[in-house]
DNA sequence: GTCGTATATATTGTCGACAATGTTTGTTTT
DNA sequence: AAAACAAACATTGTCGACAATATATACGAC
């Protein structure tokens, strides 16, 4: 399934592909949560010098990956309970609203692709139903073909240039699984189809619900995780 | 009057003070919106070397003020009615759900000194009716409160490190000198009592809709300088 | 005279070294 | 032995120079 991905433009500086890497392995947890980061050993590392290893830090923290403390250093962020419901509540508010202005802001066009996504979704579902990895790549897809089709620039970089990645760390770190894939793809036809009808209110109270469901599905797994 | 600004930490490195410098010149437009900035001009004017200069350059970008483009260079943001509407459309996502965050959130003594505030912007708009500054002034303490008072990180770090500035500086440059005061002062009255009952719900309504009136009330004014 | 190309210029990206600040270790004093 | 201070160390901040890329200028072909 082609993830298509607005953050990733095509890196041209070293410091861009520094930067990536940096991104994916903290993302995916090959550099932990919490861990302090030496810029010398880094730099030494990607055999790059310390400057350009700067400027890929300064846009890690740019989406929140990483904090910096001046004369001190930076450090990955740190992952927990209160941050993630602090980032969905976040999430619930401009993804909303991003569903709003789809409603009123997506083309004929954009909105025929999306039904057709919903479909090839539905057959894959199908087919391999269990198998969450894909539904996993088709909710991001989802939700990005939405937020872009607000056509608001604001709310695009916010979501899809910062928030997103954050989105994507907690998930894999905490292991979720999207595990109410059926339940989530019926929202998912329901959002689309306010969004057709253009009923921006519509649209954005069931994407702000949706959001709020998957929170409260991942609190309840934490909670069960906590007891074991 | 006292601005209660949680952006502005003390800058301890000489990049924080040349970044302070910058920001304050862009949003008041002594460096003017579409600028192409020249990292060797800058650098040299304020007798820094460029590492330090790009250092700044880089909040800059944090906060959507400046844009970069690799092996090009860097553009102080442009200015249009599109992007001011796009701003107030997510100022109107983000503060509305910090208003209800707010009203879960906030301690009681911290709404007692909203409610303190109000009373003292009553008094003062009282004695010097008509005179703005303080109004605005008063405008922007109030809603980094309710912002606070969220208590969330992330809609903290998103409205107040990023998004003010930008606002603010649409403010200056279209020379918004908040006409409605009155008005607004009644709306500001209604949202801290919805917070004060604890009606989340409420007060993220009554925000959306004190933020949307300004917006209306600035893209008015804009279409009628428009037509002078 | 205009368009295309090639050279020259300027700007950005990257590097290694030095200065300033934080942190750790070792010593001294109570 | 614990606390306080001092010195050694490591890390971050800043600098100036070089390399790579983009822009501007000059020249030549049609």
């Amino acid at each position: 399934m082609a993830t298509n991905n607005p953050t990733r433009l095509d890196p041209v500086t070293t410091a861009d592909k520094v930067y990536e890497q940096l991104l994916h392995d903290i993302v995916d947890g090959t550099i932990a949560s919490g861990t302090k980061i030496s810029e010398p050993e880094l730099a030494k590392r990607f055999e790059i010098s310390r400057s350009t290893l700067r400027e890929a830090l300064n846009r890690l923290e740019k989406c929140h990956l990483v904090e910096r403390k001046a004369n001190v250093g930076s450090r990955v962020v740190e992952c927990s309970i209160e941050g993630l419901i602090e980032l969905y509540i976040t999430r619930e508010a401009l993804e909303g609203m991003a569903c709003r202005q789809a409603a009123a802001n997506m083309t004929d066009a954009e909105i025929e692709s999306m039904q057709q996504m919903l479909a090839t979704h539905a057959r894959s579902q199908a087919l391999k139903d269990g198998i969450s990895y894909y539904q996993e790549e088709g909710d991001v897809d989802f939700h990005y073909k939405i937020i872009l089709g607000s056509h608001n620039q604001q709310l695009i970089n916010i979501i899809c240039g910062q928030l997103y990645h954050l989105v994507r760390m907690y998930r894999i770190q905490f292991g979720m699984k999207s595990a109410r894939a059926s339940r989530a793809f019926q929202e998912h036809s329901q959002i689309v189809q306010a969004i057709a009808d253009r009923d921006g209110e519509l649209a954005e109270l069931l994407m702000r619900r949706h959001i709020a469901a998957s929170r409260k599905n991942i609190e309840n797994k934490i909670a069960q995780k906590l007891e074991q």
